[in-house]
DNA sequence: TTTAATTTATTGAATATTCATTCAATATTA
DNA sequence: TAATATTGAATGAATATTCAATAAATTAAA
């Protein structure tokens, strides 16, 4: 276990890091600051990690590492069965339980770098694949949608959910959040539902 | 015109930020930086933007006041026709045009901020009510749609609009781009030519 | 197994640079 | 004459990063 501290250590600063950045925001965290939440000096941190932007890729991958998780329970569900009920497929890619592990600002921090950073975009890209692809095994398996175009009809769920996520982050008011995320689910309810009903007609 | 001055170097700041945050990214522009750039002292910044909260509060509102000229256009062609072709509308709806006009990185890290404070997230909010609204109108003036509920298609259809704006600005190849552009732009399509299919079985 | 050598982890002080902001003085306009 | 616009110099605090020194852990030699 050559480099069980190093990687401990490594964990630890980026958990303050993302800890800070949840409570204070990403731009107004310091490798100063991490060290002081720590207990540690700055200098150990850039031992660790040689300059801010390693810091900063660091603190995304565990980000990206994170949002996926989310999508853990959803798999796990479906991989037993072989066949997709819709509402209930629905329920768990709206479900916001995750919310309270997860920050939003910290995520969209770390998206906006993707315009400035090369890496950065390709590591959101991957995460975004990797979802879809998620969705798309998850309806290979049901014996109706396997029959469609599983990985086009996943991206036209997936756009919906990004959209939602995107646009619901915005709505303070719990009464209009819930209206509105029921409109997002119902749009993916109806895609799912169209989807399999155009697939029965064709196999007539 | 008293304030004309002052307006004018206020909308010469907030431009010289814009163009700087662009070309560098918002998170690495600072007062000094946006001072050179325009040739003037950091202190005369200063003395029109008190803090630099204020400075981005005003270019948070620039921005948004651009995001939403890009729709202008859609409007304008609406306005005289009362009849909502829905390919046309789609087209227009995806039209990038303004992507040249408009920095993407930008809008993202403003987006960002959402979330550490309340008044620029009531901002984002107040532009994305609009926009739907506008389309609501659109909508509304069409014999058939004014039938449905057009508040709710409008929701739809943004939601799809925003998870694509998201979600294809990550993609770098232009094909990939494009294939997936036409899928968005079809799911759009379809849910007007759903709603407009309903409304007119309901009408027999 | 103990000792010596070497690598890694940790510390704390110091660096130059950049940051937002202040201020008093001067120039321009109303 | 009064208000506003503009300048340039100065502020202290915070920034990422460097460095030399010490402590701890790992490996090699005895």
């Amino acid at each position: 276990m050559k480099t069980t501290i190093r990687e401990e250590r490594k964990k630890e600063i980026i958990r303050g890091f993302y800890d800070l950045s949840r409570l204070e925001g990403m731009e107004n965290v310091s490798i100063a600051k991490i060290g002081k939440h720590l207990g540690m000096p700055p200098s150990l941190i850039m031992h660790y990690f040689p300059n801010k932007r390693l810091l900063v890729l660091g603190l995304i991958s565990h980000i990206l590492h994170q949002y996926q998780l989310i999508y853990k329970p959803i798999i796990n569900k479906f991989e037993k069965d072989h066949k997709v009920y819709p509402e209930l497929l629905v329920n768990r890619l709206f479900s916001r339980e995750w919310n309270l592990l997860f920050d939003d600002g910290v995520f969209f921090s770390c998206f906006a770098m993707t315009f400035r950073d090369e890496t950065i975009k390709r590591e959101y890209m991957k995460l975004h694949l990797k979802l879809r692809d998620t969705l798309k095994s998850i309806l290979d398996r049901d014996p109706v949608f396997s029959k469609g175009d599983t990985a086009l009809l996943a991206e036209k769920i997936f756009v919906v959910i990004e959209g939602a996520y995107y646009y619901l982050s915005l709505i303070g008011d719990e009464k209009e959040y819930n209206r509105k995320l029921n409109i997002f689910k119902d749009q993916v309810f109806q895609l799912l539902k169209l989807e399999s009903q155009l697939i029965l007609e064709d196999s007539e």
